[in-house]
DNA sequence: TGGTAAAGTTAGTCAGGACTAACTTTATTA
DNA sequence: TAATAAAGTTAGTCCTGACTAACTTTACCA
């Protein structure tokens, strides 16, 4: 299979986030969602579905296959990964820290990313909390001890 | 000024480190190190030299200007940066981290990259070395202790 | 139940960025 | 110096992914 373009990852992802909270999703909502127009989405949808993994009912609801579930769910999954770590690790707020989640989770490989995510799980560690205190406030001046 | 695409960003970069290297750039070296046809570097120079950020002799040298050399500095600092980061502190292979800061470096926001930078400094210090050795024994399991 | 509003789709356009084929200019060398 | 190779450009095509305008379907409600 043809791997997904950037741009169908994010409609991906948030027909993800959208199934997962309301059991299915609207094109609508996407469209609002990802702030795109809805022949936007429709052509996306299209896309999506050409590849088996989501089901369009015509002029109704969206609907994940089990094979874009699980590829949903990875990618949702990335996207919380940078994020967290952004936020506990680097110290960013946490708008900065969505919008480099949303083009980072596109661009870095899941073995960085899972790197990443057990480097914030290490410093997470209760023992390590003076380390990752220290670390933090290196980074706010930009500079090291 | 708009700001650059990914792809022209990939561009001037490569027109700097060649230029580093040999004082200017060729079309042909740009093709080759890019991976990418004649014809693709052709009319990426001239977007760049509409943009004021090199000139091109006709069928010549490709020279940055002085705004281009200084954002050719600046995605080159942001990659190396990157790089540095991904192998030294993430302990990924030098040909993964060369990827993956290919791709970042065109996703990140300067503060996500300055923080990064700011962490390989402080855990690059000699009294953390053994946080260091501990940190990527971790991620080297995926996971923390 | 008929009319309107909201949601969705289709059609057509545009820009970016890649490619190949074919041509021109520059460089090399016999 | 003339032929050829290498480098560069132009022209034309294709794909992706956005948009607007216009149309269709669905939903709601007076």
């Amino acid at each position: 299979m043809k791997p997904l373009s950037r741009s169908l990852e994010d409609y991906l992802e948030a027909v993800y986030t959208l199934s997962r909270r309301d059991g299915f999703a609207r094109a609508s909502r996407v469209s609002a969602l990802l702030k795109v127009s809805k022949p936007s989405v429709s052509s996306a949808v299209k896309a999506l579905a050409a590849r088996g993994l989501l089901e369009q009912e015509l002029y109704g609801y969206i609907r994940l296959s089990p094979a874009g579930l699980k590829a949903g769910a990875l990618i949702s999954g990335r996207h919380s990964a940078l994020k967290d770590f952004f936020i506990s690790i680097l110290g960013m707020d946490a708008p900065q820290a969505e919008r480099d989640a949303c083009l980072a989770e596109h661009a870095l490989s899941p073995g960085a990313i899972n790197r990443l995510e057990a480097l914030a799980a290490f410093f997470k560690a209760p023992s390590r909390a003076r380390s990752l205190a220290a670390a933090r406030a290196a980074m706010r001046k930009g500079t090291h001890p």
